[in-house]
DNA sequence: GTAGGGTTAG
């Protein structure tokens, strides 16, 4: 056996290193093995054959194995050895032990400049950038050596701030080392780091030398600051100057290519990895795919990651997010259970994707499994991008009560936690509480608002109607010259034009960039709400003539408009053409539209036949638009069968019972009344709270129904019953089939008096100039009764009396809604 | 005997 191994290549070493238990590299030393260790140490030691020592290090491919290694050259005596110690020093962070490098490290009792390079690279390695440097610090006041070359690329990497790196850099230039490729790379790269883009390139046209890696060093600095036009510049010189790229070129470029939207570049430099055939490396294909995710096409995603042969977690992370990102959560679990399979570790962005998963699932079970996991493995303290997901995930879970808690928890909040939190309070109806976490937001002094904070908080005052904090907004925006990106700019515009005024939203929408659908489609749906469909349908002419591609959010919009103005033909072909000319696919949201149209048209045959043909399955929004129809016409059969079905796949809407006991009321069917109210009551129904809210002065005021709280709640109280008398004699009768609850005639009077929206419009009565303008925003419909009831307020207070509800606007005058009763 | 420049994020 002995002679048999003395023989042996070192392949069987190699094997023995992997299959011995340790103890027997430590206890019984003198084995075969040992002494094949030894052979091929003489070797290495007489520098005839080291090749096979060093071969021999890099087969140690976890930590075990090279425990065995080590533990072997102990017992031989040689774990002193000044270049072999400094090896281990190397292996162990190589292979993610920076503990064992540095116990190592420690034993080692006579240091050159070599061991202590080692060490220091070995904690940049792991990214320890601060032990990294103490034990740089450490090197220079505890031994008699100089740093040389081979020390500054690491240190450079570690060092924290551009003053830090400057000191450095001088320091370089003083011992010359300047001149020396390597750190040359290194300090171009500290220059770019922190953003310094204009030194770096001043070292880099300075260079006498440059080689591939300072072409490197400088594009990836251009790319790593989204400068993607400066880096395809140097890129040019570099191809002029005769250099081919490499692997780390094409990983540098692929993500900038993704983020300017520069697919032609991508593809060719795809084309250029196949030709070279540089796809085989991991940071290439890994870019790659995560190019083509970004441009949506996972076809070219896929087949990268399928033709890969070698793939890392990040692979897998950049396949998982890919499908994450683009609306197929379902695949993109499969890939995660694959990468499960085969026994690859989830880290931090693995947990990112997965949360983002679970929340468009709308899978709270596995949700609460992400929360738990990343809680035991205490991540939340660990990086804040992990705890925004988890609030992001809540929030499109509509658990803003969660959502809350993690955001509290947060050790260190940043500008994106913020604008989460907000978005996710807008994106459940929770305007208030949005506006609550911007206000709280505006008081954290390190905290700076972006583009995606404006995005999240514009919405919110659009959807309670203050303009003048949208306005303030706005100014702030002009004030400080922001660069307002298209989405802010329709985020404005959707604020002018939802806090009723139309005309400003117009000059704004003229002012921007129209080149998207993106403000298109807000200033069309704008138009919608007021009503004005003629406009809306003239706008989307403009916008093909401008050559403007319309998306299914356009037709949304189009088709909302042209059922709040009652244009049941021109809907009709806008439906048709979308499928025929624009090949979109009409979801949920177009049925909706389209039977809302027909339905209240009176064309309730044509709705209920498109809601039983279509290829999807109908929602509550369908059948409640449907039900809503019969409601107004009076088709009491209809009617109850489309309530039969909502109830089937939503039983805890009140709204529903509310329109179907109030179909019944119109007809007369009075023991269907008392059938919904009891049926409504059985169910013990979850209500959405209503609320109306009035701007008088600067103040916003919220009024929920049946708030008995307000400090001039006695005075509004006491309006209503003087107006509600007057109204009575002017012809009023109250509708009590908007009342579920089961009480007596004066006492639903009452419940219909509380209506939000009525104690908003006489809190605003009580509060301003007699015959001033009052607006009102409701966050519901507004209901049947107090729309009746406001005609003839608008007629008794001689006032012009604007209702904004989640539906349209409302516009009240002398007696009359400029809805005509049509909405 | 060591070192530079590269891929994934809410």
């Amino acid at each position: 056996m002995l002679s048999l191994l003395k023989l042996a290549p070192i392949c069987k070493v190699k094997l023995a290193l992997r299959v011995l238990p340790l103890h027997q590299c430590v206890h019984r030393p003198f084995s075969a093995v040992a002494n094949s260790i030894a052979l091929t140490l003489d070797d290495f030691e007489n520098k005839n054959k080291a090749a096979d020592f060093n071969v021999l290090f890099r087969s140690c491919k976890s930590v075990d194995v090279a425990k065995r290694l080590h533990a072997f050259l102990v017992v031989l005596g040689k774990a002193q050895n000044i270049i072999l110690s400094a090896k281990l020093v190397n292996l162990y962070a190589f292979l993610g032990d920076v503990a064992f490098s540095r116990s190592t490290f420690d034993q080692i009792q006579r240091k050159d400049v070599f061991t202590w390079n080692s060490m220091v690279a070995a904690y940049v390695r792991s990214s320890r950038c601060r032990e990294a440097l103490n034990c740089f610090n450490e090197f220079l006041s505890t031994s008699d050596l100089r740093p040389d070359f081979y020390s500054f690329p690491p240190v450079l990497k570690a060092c924290p701030n551009l003053i830090d790196g400057k000191k450095l850099h001088c320091w370089v230039v003083k011992t010359g080392f300047e001149q020396d490729v390597f750190v040359a790379a290194s300090l171009i790269h500290l220059y770019s780091r922190f953003g310094a883009l204009d030194d770096a390139h001043k070292l880099f046209v300075e260079m006498p030398v440059r080689d591939v890696g300072s072409w490197n060093a400088m594009i990836s600095g251009f790319c790593q600051n989204g400068s993607a036009a400066e880096a395809l510049d140097v890129l040019n010189s570099m191809k002029i100057e005769g250099l081919k790229m490499d692997t780390i070129t094409v990983s540098s470029l692929l993500p900038v290519c993704a983020q300017s939207g520069d697919m032609t570049s991508g593809m060719l430099i795809h084309l250029y990895v196949i030709k070279h055939g540089l796809e085989t490396d991991v940071f290439v294909s890994n870019a790659l795919i995560n190019m083509y995710s970004k441009f949506g096409s996972l076809w070219n995603a896929q087949k990268v990651f399928d033709d890969m042969k070698v793939r890392d977690l990040v692979s897998w992370n950049s396949i998982i997010a890919a499908y994450e990102q683009n609306n197929d959560p379902i695949t993109a679990l499969g890939f995660f259970k694959d990468m499960q399979l085969i026994g690859i570790q989830s880290d931090l962005l693995t947990v990112v994707s997965l949360a983002s998963i679970f929340g468009q699932l709308s899978n709270k079970k596995n949700s609460r499994s992400i929360h738990g996991f990343v809680m035991r493995h205490e991540w939340l303290d660990k990086d804040v991008v992990i705890g925004n997901s988890l609030v992001n995930m809540y929030a499109k879970l509509g658990d803003m009560d969660c959502a809350r808690i993690v955001f509290e928890q947060l050790p260190v909040k940043d500008i994106i936690s913020w604008n989460t939190l907000i978005t996710g309070y807008a994106q459940n109806g929770l305007a208030c509480e949005a506006i609550d976490a911007y206000n709280m937001m505006t008081r954290c002094s390190n905290i700076i608002p972006n583009q995606g904070t404006w995005v999240s908080i514009l919405p919110a005052y659009s959807h309670v109607g203050a303009l003048q904090q949208g306005m303030k907004i706005h100014g702030r925006l002009i004030k400080n010259c922001l660069y307002l990106d298209v989405y802010v700019n329709t985020c404005l515009i959707d604020m002018y034009g939802k806090c009723g005024r139309l005309d400003d939203a117009m000059s704004l929408f003229y002012e921007v960039s129209r080149e998207t659908p993106v403000p298109w489609n807000a200033i069309i749906s704008c138009h919608g709400i007021h009503g004005h469909g003629e406009d809306a349908l003239k706008l989307f002419k403009d916008m093909l003539a401008e050559g403007v591609m319309p998306d299914h959010v356009t037709f949304v919009s189009l088709l909302s408009a042209c059922s709040h103005s009652g244009l049941v033909d021109e809907g009709q072909r806008c439906f048709d053409v979308m499928q025929r000319e624009y090949k979109i696919r009409p979801s949920l949201k177009h049925y909706g539209c389209m039977v809302d149209l027909l339905g209240r048209a009176a064309y309730l045959d044509k709705a209920y036949n498109l809601v039983t043909n279509m290829p999807v399955q109908p929602d509550a929004s369908i059948w409640g638009a449907l039900l809503g129809a019969c409601r107004i016409h009076g088709n009491v059969e209809l009617g109850k069968y489309a309530s039969d079905r909502l109830f089937e796949v939503d039983s805890e809407n009140v709204g529903y019972y509310v329109l179907l006991s109030n179909m019944y009321a119109n007809v007369g069917k009075w023991e269907g009344v008392v059938k919904v109210r009891s049926l409504a009551r059985d169910r013990g129904l979850r209500k959405t709270p209503g609320w109306s809210s009035i701007v008088v002065g600067s103040k916003v005021e919220v009024f929920y129904t049946g708030n008995q709280t307000h400090p001039k709640c006695m005075e509004i109280y006491e309006e209503l019953s003087i107006l509600t008398a007057r109204m009575k004699n002017i012809g009023y009768v109250p509708d009590y089939s908007f009342v579920l609850q089961d009480v007596e005639d004066d006492e639903k009077e009452q419940i219909l008096m509380s209506h939000s929206e009525r104690l908003a419009m006489a809190f605003g009565i009580i509060s301003t100039p007699p015959r001033s303008l009052i607006r009102l925003f409701k966050n519901l419909r507004v209901c049947s009764d107090c729309h009746n009831a406001t005609k003839y307020i608008s007629k008794i207070t001689q006032r012009e009396i604007v209702v904004r509800d989640s539906n349209r606007f409302h516009h009240f005058k002398d007696g009359f809604c400029s809805c005509g009763d049509y909405w």
